[in-house]
DNA sequence: AGGGCTCCTCGTACAGTGTTCGAGTTGACT
DNA sequence: AGTCAACTCGAACACTGTACGAGGAGCCCT
């Protein structure tokens, strides 16, 4: 492809002639933009992405990628709906429903791990991709045997989903703010404010000097554990019988 | 922007720096700041505040306001610890600690719903802002009662925070697509699609069948109100005794 | 062989963004 | 009167998303 065309002869010499592009990939497609803009999302965030930098990844123009993706929000929620595959849930099968959907949660937050740019993206657009509906019914399907229609069930579906991508979203952003500088430095420029803020708010301090610096990785995993045995044994005692 | 930088930079926030000495009066202040840029926020979202406009606004330079605050995301932290004085939380006397914790849920939500911008800000700088201690003193008072102490009660408050701005987060993006376009509109564009997913996707069809179009201020109402019980339910089953 | 026609690429340009810099203004204190 | 700090602000830089239109490549139908 990248070699000279003899089809036509021009009056012109190879040396005038630009040299053809070379393309290794013929021509772009919606795969191969998502998977670059995946890489750069997944690599330096929502603000890593930007058309351009999308564009010399894929060896191409600034402005082709517009032919196959009509906006940077569209290629968003193309973006979102893929990883959106990594989402699996159980079958019922065998484990009652609250195994199968305590697994799809914990699913949905490996998946907001792997890719915490998806957390401000949820919502902005009803998401009706695919790989989103394909979900969906399957999160519809280890409800079963939980007895929820209509209103009940989508009521228990919405709790889960904002319960795991409100904490997985906060877990998300507090790692990027440890990674940024690590938790003494933090504690380090905190303390004098903590130190002024104490006879204000004594039981906070107290709390805090209680709880700190053993935000570990386990802690959080406790914590997300705690909260879904919550919400699901508070869907379990509110559900008709 | 380019505010991903992974160098490590000194970590500050405005409420570690130490405030300028001020003037008499100045021209500008920190306060009429804030003010304008929630006038903003409140009216146009997250985008339609930009430094310029905001200068326009104040009636002065664009740059002037880089004196009073060094970043924009600065500005944005003392925007949302502005609206966090807001929330208010019920003093736990006589009701249990579940109506106190359920009143500081419902006034965040509000909050919540008055200024939708502050969903994506949650948690990308720990929230120290006095008004934001503040609130977490009241919150801790307010779990008086339930008998938590330590990583029990740090889990419960994140549980509590989580639940309701994931459920007040989609609540509010999800408004925002109503406003775009009117639900009938899109039920319109969205027929042929969903007509189309009918038999890969049944049970979720049959679902939307049901429950669509119902989505009223008063089904969200009770949506929250649902999971918020699940969700102390499921502290109360937990709890120590 | 040539003329359209559709798919596709891409350089240029426009209107905007956050932020830096340095020159200029003001007002209070020595 | 002079100094100095507190402030204001225009200009500029390096970006951003996107519209537009000029082209090129391959195809089908005369």
């Amino acid at each position: 492809m990248a070699e000279t065309k003899k089809a036509k002869k021009k009056p012109e010499s190879v040396w005038t002639r630009p040299a053809r592009a070379k393309r290794e990939q013929p021509s772009l497609g919606r795969e191969q933009i998502v998977d670059a803009a995946l890489e750069l999302l997944d690599a330096e965030g929502l603000d890593g992405l930007s058309m351009r930098r999308l564009g010399t990844r894929l060896n191409s123009g600034a402005t082709s990628v517009y032919w196959h993706v009509t906006n940077k929000d569209e290629l968003l929620e193309l973006a979102l709906d893929r990883v959106m595959g990594e989402v699996r849930v159980p079958a019922p099968d065998g484990g009652g429903w609250r195994d199968a959907v305590a697994g799809y949660a914990r699913s949905l937050r490996t998946m907001i791990h792997r890719h915490p740019w998806t957390v401000p993206l949820f919502g902005v657009q009803p998401m009706i991709g695919p790989n989103a509906t394909r979900v969906l019914e399957e999160v519809i399907v280890a409800f079963d045997g939980a007895g929820l229609t209509g209103m009940d069930l989508e009521n228990a579906m919405s709790l889960i989903a904002d319960y795991v991508i409100g904490a997985a979203g906060s877990e998300a952003s507090w790692q990027n703010t440890r990674d940024a500088a690590t938790g003494e430095d933090w504690l380090e420029t905190l303390a004098p404010y903590l130190a002024e803020i104490a006879d204000r708010h004594p039981r906070l301090t107290a709390h805090i000097r209680d709880v700190w610096a053993r935000e570990t990785a386990d802690v959080l995993e406790q914590r997300f554990d705690y909260g879904l045995s919550c919400v699901l044994a508070g869907i379990e005692a509110h559900r008709p019988r």
